[in-house]
DNA sequence: TATGAATGAGGCTTCATTCAT
DNA sequence: AATGAATGAAGCCTCATTCAT
C-alpha cells in the first residue's frame, strides 16, 4: 500500500513542521526559558502525546529549529563567499546574505521577552562556524584576504554581523549596514568615514 | 539603637550577596533556563522563604546580577575611553579593559550549558550602551574618531568586543585580542595582517 | 470507537463525583475555611494533578457542590408549591419538602467546625430564590396568598426554613417543625399556640 | 509610675482596637476564608510580631469581633424586649433594634466576597441566643406571648430577623421591615396583607 | 513591648511524561 | 500514529510563627 504509506509520511512531515512553527512563535513570544512543552502543544491542534512522537523535549525542538535555520543559511553564505573574486565581494556578499536572511526569518518578539542566545554547539551550527573559518583560510590562500589569525577574524566578522543584524531587524537599511561593515574590514574607521 | 539597626542592615546585605553569589554559580553551572529558584536556594544556607524577602523570581536575581556587573564595569570603561588621547588609545584601552573585566568575572561554565544572553534592557545595562555612544560622539567631536554613524560603530565595537571576549575566556591572550580588535578598527584587514 | 469514548466519559464523570463526595465530607469535617485542596485530594484515591483537571480551586468545588444540591432540590420545591391548592398546602408542602431534603443530605459535621454559608449567588442558587419569588407572585395571583411584598415574604419564609432546618438536623421532628412554621405564616403566634 | 502604666494600658487597648478594625475591614473585603493574618497586619501600621501579642490566630480575632458585636447588641435587645408591655411591642422593638444595629454596623463588602456565617457558638454569642429564649419564656409567663415551643419560636424569630436584616442592608426601609416581621408573628400572612 | 527578618512547613499548581484507548 | 486524561514529582510561593534586637 505505497500510497497510504506515502500519505502517512506526509502527515508525519506536516506534524513535525506544525510543531516547529508553533515552537518558533512560542519561543519568540515568551522566550525560550519561560516557554514549556505545553505551551508549544497548545499552539498546535495536536494532542500532548503526539509531541513525543516527534521530539523528546523543548530543548530538542530548539535544536531542530536552529539546525533548520543553520541548514537554510549555510549554503547561501558558502556560495556567496566562494563566488567572491575580490576582498570587498567576499565581505559584502557575506554580510548582505546574512542580513537578508535575518530579515526574512525575523519573528515578532513580544516586548520584554528575552533575546535568547542559547549556546550554538549543535553539529549543524558548529559546521556553520567551521565553514566560515574554512572559507577564510581558503580566501587567505587565494589571496583574497591577507594572512591573519582566522579564529580572531572569524570572531570579529561574526560579532559585527550579529550586532548589525540586530540594527537591521530594528529597521536599519540592509545596504547601509552592509557598506558599513564591509568598509570597517576593508580599511577600518577611516574607510567608514561619512562623506 | 543605631548599632543594632546596623547589625540588621549588615545581615541583610550579606544575605543578598549570598543569594547573588549562589545564583551566579548556579546559572553558570546549569544555564539560566534550566536553573530554578530552588536550585539557587539549595546553593545557599538560607531558608526558602528568605529568598523571597530579597527577590521575586530568578529573573529578578538575574537582572540584579547583570546590573551589578554593569555598574562595576561601566566606570572603568568610561574612564579608559575618556582618558584616551589618540584613536588607537581610545580603541585599545576600551577593548583591553573589557577583556580584563570579563576574565576577572568569568565563572566556570558546565560543559553543555547554554550561554544565555537574556535581554539586556535593564536601565543599568542600557546606560552602558548609551555611554558608549556618548563617548563615541564625544570622540568624534574631539577629532579622535572620524565622523560616522555612531550607532553602527557602537554595534560593531560591541560585537567584536563580545565575540573576542569569548575567545579570551577560552584562553586567548588579552594582548593579542586587544591588538587584533584595535588593528581592525584602525585600518581594517590590512592592518591586522600577520607580520 | 464510541464504546471507548464512552468508557472515558464514564471515568471522567466518576472522577468528578469522587472529588465532589470527598470535598463534601472534608468541608463538613473541618469547615470550608480550614479545608485545603490537598485535604480534598487526600480524601480521594486520585493524584494531585487530577484535581485540577476538574476544578480550579476549592471555591469552584464548593460552587459545584451547592449547585448540584440546588439543582436537586429546586424541582422538588417547585412541584410541591405549584401543586398546592390551599394556602396551608403551599406553606406546609414547601417547608416539609425542604426539611426532608436537608435531612437526606445532612453530612456529619465535626464538632467545632464552622457552619460556613459561603456566598450564594451562583446562577443555580439564585434561580432557586427567583423561583420562590415567582411562585409567591403566582400564588398571590391565584388567590392562594394575600397580596403582599413578595420580597419580604420570600425572605421571611427562607429565614424560617433555614433556621428550623437547623433544628431538624439537630433532631427535631419534621412534622412538628412543618406544623410550627406553617402555623406561624397562617395565623401568627396565636395559631402556633400549644394546645 | 502609674501614669506611664496607664499610658501603656492605653496603647495596648489602642493596638487591640487597631487590629480589630483592620480585621473587620479585611474580612469584609476578602471574606474570612480568603483572609490571612498577614492581610490583617498589612492593613495595620503594626509589625507582624505585634499581632501575636494580642491574638493567637485569625480565628481568635474573628471570635473577638463577633463577641464585641454580640456584647454591644445584647443589652439593647434585652432592654427592648423587657420593656415591652404588649406582644406587638415585644416583637416590634426586638426587630427594630436588631435592624438598626445591623445598619449601624454594616461594613462595605467587596462584590463577590463570601457572606460568611461562621459558626456562632462562642460564649458571648450563645449567651445572646440563650437570652432570647429566656426572654421568650418570661414573656410567655407574663402572658405577652401564647404558650408555645420556645426553641422553635426563637429559631423562627432569628431566621426572619437575619433574612430581613439582609434586605435592610440592601436598602429596604427599617420601618417597613419591622412592620412586616411583626405582622407575620402577630397574625400570619393575613396580617401582613398589603392594604 | 514592638519590630520585622528568618524560618521551613506545607499549600498551590504546573509540568513532563505515560499509557490505555 | 493520535489522543488526552492521569500521574506524581517538583517547582513556586505564602503563610503562621519565632526570636534576636
Amino acid at each position: 500500500m505505497p500510497a497510504s504509506a506515502n500519505r502517512r509520511e506526509i502527515t508525519k512531515a506536516q506534524n513535525r513542521e506544525t510543531i516547529l512553527v508553533a515552537a518558533r512563535q512560542v519561543f519568540a513570544q515568551m522566550g525560550f526559558a519561560a516557554a514549556t512543552v505545553r505551551d508549544v502543544i497548545r499552539a498546535t491542534p495536536l494532542a500532548s502525546g503526539t509531541f513525543y512522537n516527534y521530539f523528546k523535549s523543548k530543548e530538542e525542538v530548539y535544536q531542530a529549529l536552529r539546525d533548520d535555520r543553520a541548514l537554510a543559511v549555510r549554503p547561501r553564505l558558502r556560495e556567496a563567499r566562494q563566488a567572491a573574486n575580490t576582498t570587498e565581494e567576499f565581505l559584502a556578499s557575506g554580510f548582505r546574505t546574512f542580513f537578508l536572511f535575518v530579515l526574512e526569518n525575523r519573528t515578532e518578539v513580544a516586548p520584554g521577552a528575552e533575546v535568547s542566545h542559547i549556546r550554538m554547539d549543535s553539529p549543524e551550527v558548529l559546521t556553520g562556524f567551521a565553514e566560515l573559518r574554512e572559507d577564510i583560510s581558503a580566501a587567505i590562500a587565494r589571496g583574497l584576504l591577507p594572512a591573519m589569525d582566522a579564529d580572531f577574524l572569524s570572531a570579529a566578522l561574526t560579532g559585527v554581523a550579529f550586532e548589525l543584524a540586530d540594527r537591521v531587524k530594528a529597521g536599519a537599511d540592509v545596504d547601509a549596514a552592509t557598506r558599513f561593515a564591509t568598509a570597517i574590514f576593508l580599511g577600518g574607521l577611516p574607510a567608514a568615514k561619512t562623506a
